[in-house]
DNA sequence: GGTAACTGGGTTTTT
DNA sequence: CCCAGTTACC
């Protein structure tokens, strides 16, 4: 997150847009000099003055390294760096900027520009003015599923819950919330545009989402919404605002084409004059809408950004005209239309499509191919293999374990949603923030005999009243007695890690306080507390647990195995990842699976043609995150199509976005010729169950 | 009234 | 694999 003080091993540096490596990104060399090797373009970016400044960069066309180089043009003319404002929509486009931006101005004394997701730094001065906010004893901020618990508690609270009526899921009701926050539209309009089955229960959703935030504030908790809420607020508060915005000189936004409203805000806010701003964005690469995203932001720049101050990255340096073919002939819809990518490379291979009997073909077919390419030279981390969702790398990650391939998943199941990591967060956070019933109602849920209803009412008792031991013990009375025990135990144990000093001995403390409720809840118990363990362990270099909390919540440990130390320099392993997560990144070979229709694209977004629209251009970005080989894997089976696989075979299972004029600028190959016979199989099934009852007989 | 244990169905994408 | 719903037990 910020440079100065970014806590250890929290993230592992992805290979990315080139830089270091051999053909990376960009002609010419790899010297921090701002100046060598830019092309007219990249200079201009590089160059230009203090006035507002927008980038329209097509992938691969070197806008990380034009901004960069912006950056160390700025602190030549000498700005200071902490001066200098990089925002960022994804954490690993940050990391990636940062790292960058770091070894530029590693020579500087060790000052660095500012820079982070819009989450981290909103954080950052929400923390600072939080008593200004409200908040005189600071707050927690709530990860995004307990900002679902506690829509749920409340759902239950108001009565909403239960089978007698049909009343919008909790997961709805968080995700209407948070678009209506997020695109700063009335919770009307955003039922009636994007949920109108939920429409019958408005009046019952405002009063929920009253009392949502309502709880919420007396808690003194703020989910992620409720952070760039408060930095907006702050930003426009008299005269506070104008400290805030006396930070710096310049402000850099990356991937301004995934913006929300509230992020445009806070962005029109930081810079209202303009002066100083500059913004990056490309229309085809947006694929943020359900987070409230909207291309529209960026069109609206072009058009309030005076002519002389945009301007367009078009020259791709990424990858050979081969793979540009597939991905003009993807985005060929009207709003991509208007960048049709060429290559500086030559036509180098043609992209492959690679037709697959079933899932499990196409895994082995993947892991051949990224073997194959080991072979000739490319190491596994110049290798990806991307996906829609993260569940369609299953049976490739099986593979890859099987064949002993080491390979790094990012996206998909997070750290943070075990439900033992959530444990672990919850009793942490008590420690500072006695308020907070949601940790409290967690923490008591996992002693025997309390369930909801008992939770609910001890909750209300150890938040009701101050927060002394001798209230605790009030508490341990008031727990049905298979619970006093051990709530005892637990109660005391948080005590001691309230008085221990140092975020590691409280860390520890509450692992102890945590491990015998653990044990006797999971089976795999060992295996989940060596995970807490190794998170409190990783507390050890950081003075205040609470702000420690804050920034693992906002920036989680991204792949499986993070949290296992630093890697090792010489560390070679593939990177699974999902298509979002990879914004921005490249490699040298790509491959992406299950592109059938009802994956990619995804059959729950092309109900309507904007979704199909961002769909295409979800396929869009992960072609062109490829330099010089693409694979696409078609399974002409799928598993959960087994009514439909007569259907698919006849098909052939064609992505509706594998056209003709897509398949004409790829090989296609047909992996398939060895499919079993299905009235064969239907045999083998009876005899095996006619074998099955004669043991019966 | 409340908890625990079991069963069956469904699963996007991120801060 | 996590959820909601069901059932059996206190």
């Amino acid at each position: 997150m910020f440079a100065p003080a970014r806590a250890s091993g929290a993230s592992v540096a992805a290979p990315g847009p080139g830089g270091t490596g051999p053909g990376g990104t960009g002609p010419g060399g790899t010297g921090p000099a701002w100046d060598r090797g830019l092309d007219a373009a990249q200079l201009a970016v590089a160059t230009h003055g203090a006035g507002p400044l927008l980038v329209i960069a097509g992938a691969g066309t070197g806008k990380t390294r034009a901004l960069i180089s912006r950056v160390a043009y700025l602190l030549q003319g000498g700005t200071s760096p902490e001066r200098i404002l990089l925002l960022t929509f994804t954490r690993r486009a940050a990391d990636e900027m940062l790292a960058r931006a770091a070894r530029l101005v590693g020579a500087s004394g060790g000052r660095r520009p500012w820079g982070g997701t819009f989450h981290a730094v909103a954080h950052r001065f929400v923390s600072a003015y939080a008593e200004v906010i409200g908040f005189p004893s600071g707050f927690s901020v709530l990860a995004p599923s307990d900002a679902c618990d506690l829509m749920e508690l409340m759902r239950t609270e108001h009565g909403l819950s239960g089978t007698a009526q049909r009343f919008p899921r909790t997961a709805t009701l968080v995700d209407i919330y948070s678009r209506c926050i997020n695109t700063s539209q009335p919770l009307s309009d955003i039922l009636a545009t994007d949920f109108p089955w939920c429409e019958p229960h408005r009046g019952a959703i405002a009063q929920l989402f009253s009392a949502f935030t309502a709880s919420k504030r007396s808690q003194a908790l703020a989910d992620f919404d409720d952070l760039l809420l408060y930095w907006r607020a702050l930003l426009a508060h008299e005269p506070l605002g104008r400290q805030v915005v006396a930070s710096w000189d310049y402000v850099l936004v990356d991937e301004y084409q995934d913006l929300n409203r509230l992020q445009v805000d806070i962005v029109r806010l930081l810079r209202p004059s303009g002066q100083g701003l500059m913004v990056v964005g490309d229309e085809a690469q947006a694929i943020y809408g359900f987070r409230g995203g909207s291309a529209e932001c960026l069109r609206d720049a072009v058009l309030a950004f005076p002519a002389s101050s945009v301007v367009r990255l078009e020259r791709n340096f990424r990858s050979v005209q081969g793979i540009l073919d597939v991905a003009n002939s993807v985005g060929r819809d009207d709003d991509v239309a208007r960048v049709v990518l060429r290559s500086d490379r030559g036509r180098g291979a043609r992209p492959v499509l690679l037709r697959c009997h079933d899932a499990h073909g196409e895994a082995r077919s993947i892991v051949d191919r990224v073997l194959q390419a080991h072979e000739r030279g490319i190491a596994l981390r110049e290798q990806a293999v991307l996906v829609r969702a993260a569940h369609h790398s299953d049976l490739v990650e099986l593979e890859l374990s099987a064949r002993g391939v080491p390979f790094r998943k990012y996206g998909g199941l997070r750290f943070l949603e075990a439900s033992h990591v959530k444990d672990f967060v919850a009793a942490a956070r008590l420690l500072d923030n006695p308020h907070d019933q949601l940790a409290w109602y967690r923490l008591l849920r996992l002693h025997d005999d309390i369930g909801p209803a008992r939770a609910r009412d001890l909750v209300a008792m150890a938040t009701g009243g101050a927060d002394r031991v001798a209230d605790w013990a009030e508490l341990v009375a008031a727990a049905p007695a298979r619970a006093r025990g051990s709530l005892s135990f637990t109660l005391e144990t948080l005590a001691r890690a309230r008085q221990a000093q140092g975020a590691r001995a409280r860390a520890e403390l509450v692992v102890d306080a945590l491990r015998p409720l653990l044990a006797s809840r999971y089976v795999d118990a060992p295996v989940r507390l060596a995970d807490i363990e190794r998170l409190a362990a990783a507390a050890g270099s950081v003075p205040e647990l609470a702000a420690w909390l804050a920034e693992l919540t906002l920036d989680p440990p991204e792949a499986t195995g993070d949290l296992a130390g630093p890697p090792h320099l010489d560390e070679d392993y593939l990177v699974v990842s999902t298509i979002h997560s990879a914004k921005g990144l490249e490699w040298a070979v790509v491959h992406i699976p299950h592109v059938v229709d009802g994956c990619v694209p995804s059959d729950l977004a092309v109900g309507t043609p904007a979704g199909l629209a961002e769909e295409r251009r979800l396929l869009y970005v992960a072609v062109t995150r490829a330099r010089d080989e693409l694979y696409l894997y078609s399974p002409l089976r799928l598993h959960f199509h087994r009514q439909a696989s007569d259907d698919r075979h006849a098909f052939a299972a064609l992505s509706r976005f594998l056209d003709s004029r897509v398949c004409a600028a790829l090989d296609v190959v047909d992996e398939a010729v060895e499919r079993p016979d299905v009235a064969a199989c239907g045999r083998l099934a009876a005899a095996v169950s006619l074998a099955l009852e004669d043991l019966w007989r």
